[in-house]
DNA sequence: TCTTGATAGTTACAAATGTAACTATCACAA
DNA sequence: TTGTGATAGTTACATTTGTAACTATCAAGA
């Protein structure tokens, strides 16, 4: 039986993903505290401006009970302010406060220096090789590709 | 801030993973009701022989409690069996009971299979490319590289 | 022999997570 | 208007997980 779990998709990209996930989260939660739902919202609402929690699910690949437990911490914090929608009364939409708009902006380049770092390990040819490699593992496994813009297909 | 979560390293991979690791465990799960840590455990005493719980956490990849209560599991179910070292007496000497590499003979061919179909995906040549990429990733993140020389390029 | 420190493995406890049930609201039709 | 089913979001409960403490054992010296 020739299954070695070193050579295993599932597994290489299990263990990939934990070790990555274990330094980037390291940023994040030595200076703010953040636990990885909480870091995904505050980027997902930066990114989106005003959300609902729904929206914010969809978008950042997140279980809603995640997503409710992170978004009500947040919301301890004063970084998320939440109002309610006129029309419908279950929906929330949601944004960041002017200190959540700060911590992000103090975080995010961090992040994304962090994440140069890791691909300084290879050469541009590499990175660009790497990068290619995981659109296609993203293809096998048919998670939609990246949108460039900012439509939307609902 | 550019920060766009769907482009962001680490989101995409864990991402991935998630969707990688829901499909796979399915196969083991609803056939033997097998988690994943226990799932790991047998395919690395299958591919070890026999192995302590130290060597197979670092084999697997997994923190040695996760192995401890897998072990546990299997060992109920009679699929594992255990002795203790001779000389070291702190030291347990793990292997497959025949009923466990039975139930692992019948899993594996079934685990590669899912495997190649998702492969299948991808012609040939991104195949390649997206073992290439994986690869370099496993370098960028300082994970030490598949051992066994034979590298699996289609 | 009797420390001291290290190691293999297990377990207690607390935190994180998913499932399912729940509340509140809406749309729509009988 | 009232009833039915769907939806947004929250919460209760059980499972899973990690951290830290624990037991048992070993090795190496004082």
């Amino acid at each position: 039986m020739d299954l070695r779990l070193e050579r295993f998709l599932p597994y290489r990209l299990n263990r990939a993903t934990a070790v990555a996930s274990k330094q980037f989260s390291r940023i994040y939660r030595d200076e703010f505290g953040l636990t990885v739902p909480e870091w995904r919202v505050l980027a997902t609402l930066s990114a989106l401006g005003t959300a609902s929690a729904k929206e914010i699910g969809r978008d950042s690949a997140m279980h809603k009970t995640k997503v409710s437990r992170a978004v009500a911490s947040l919301q301890q914090r004063r970084w998320v302010s939440r109002e309610t929608d006129d029309l419908d009364r279950r929906i929330e939409h949601l944004s960041l406060t002017s200190a959540g708009k700060s911590a992000f902006r103090r975080l995010a380049p961090k992040m994304l220096a962090f994440e140069e770092q890791i691909m300084a390990r290879l050469s541009p040819k590499e990175r660009a090789e790497m990068l290619r490699g995981l659109a296609l593992l993203e293809k096998a496994l048919g998670i939609p590709a990246i949108e460039d813009a900012e439509e939307k297909v609902v």
